[in-house]
DNA sequence: GGGTCATATCTGTCAAGCCGTATGTGAAAT
DNA sequence: ATTTCACATACGGCTTGACAGATATGACCC
């Protein structure tokens, strides 16, 4: 399996990539930081497999690169080598950052990652360090 | 049928709508003015019914409205109410600017306007008004 | 080695999208 | 009234995408 991102991303890929809920919800979450699967799992409550094909969606859409730690793989944005592009992906993250049902996801990881106790889902895995508010 | 724009546009409608090349070519030449489908069909190349139907789509996206005069529908480009969907429609028209096809289907569509012999199809539609260079 | 955990992929099903062709509609012209 | 013109929509076929559920991979632990 290849990891890193892939293509050349032209414009109308690029928003088909960005044509679905759970990979914006996704993507707002990643907006934070680099976090393992695991984390979308708990976070945005939806079956593991569901996560691991949008993943697999953004990854062919060159929108974002994971990175294997051990049992672990850490997913982070992969900014857009056109500058035009990236320019539209840093508005959509802006867009993202005022609906409410974002912003309810990005407190629960918030949260979840400060917690002392964590849900069983995600207690061994490696704690995100996320970007600060 | 209704001509003006529907709805409530959540983001991932709005890229779903943005999702497909004769779409962009279509916004991307309304970024210039009001314009009667003819000229679409004339400019890009692609025949009346497929114009049409991405017409239909992006009116129901709330992208754009049309306007009937006559025999001809005029259609806009209809900004998106919430703000940070605007912003995002902005950069993306941005986008749009730097891509070479777009640029040769802007060329083309100015060059047409301004022509003193039209092409047979859009030799009776009004004559459009775009935006200066 | 086997077992377990995190993640990826396969399978089958269903809805949605895109296309070309054919046909419908509404306004103007004859 | 019939025709014509500009545009819209309906129909059928093909492709793509989303999902759930089951299974495979790859790293770690015993």
């Amino acid at each position: 399996m290849d990891l890193t991102r892939k293509s050349a991303l032209h414009l109308d890929t690029l928003f088909q990539a960005l044509g679905d809920p759970t990979r914006l919800r996704v993507l707002n979450l990643l907006a934070l930081g680099e976090l393992c699967v695991c984390y979308f799992v708990a976070i945005l409550d939806e079956p593991q497999p569901k996560i691991s094909r949008h993943l697999a969606y953004l990854r062919r859409a060159g929108l974002v690169s994971g990175r294997r730690d051990g049992k672990w793989i850490h997913y982070r944005l992969a900014a857009p080598s056109e500058p035009h592009a990236a320019k539209v992906m840093e508005s959509v993250l802006a867009a993202l950052n005022a609906e409410p049902q974002m912003q309810r996801d990005r407190r629960a990881l918030r949260s979840a990652c400060c917690a002392s106790k964590l849900p069983a889902v995600i207690a061994d895995a490696p704690r995100p360090s996320l970007r600060p508010a």
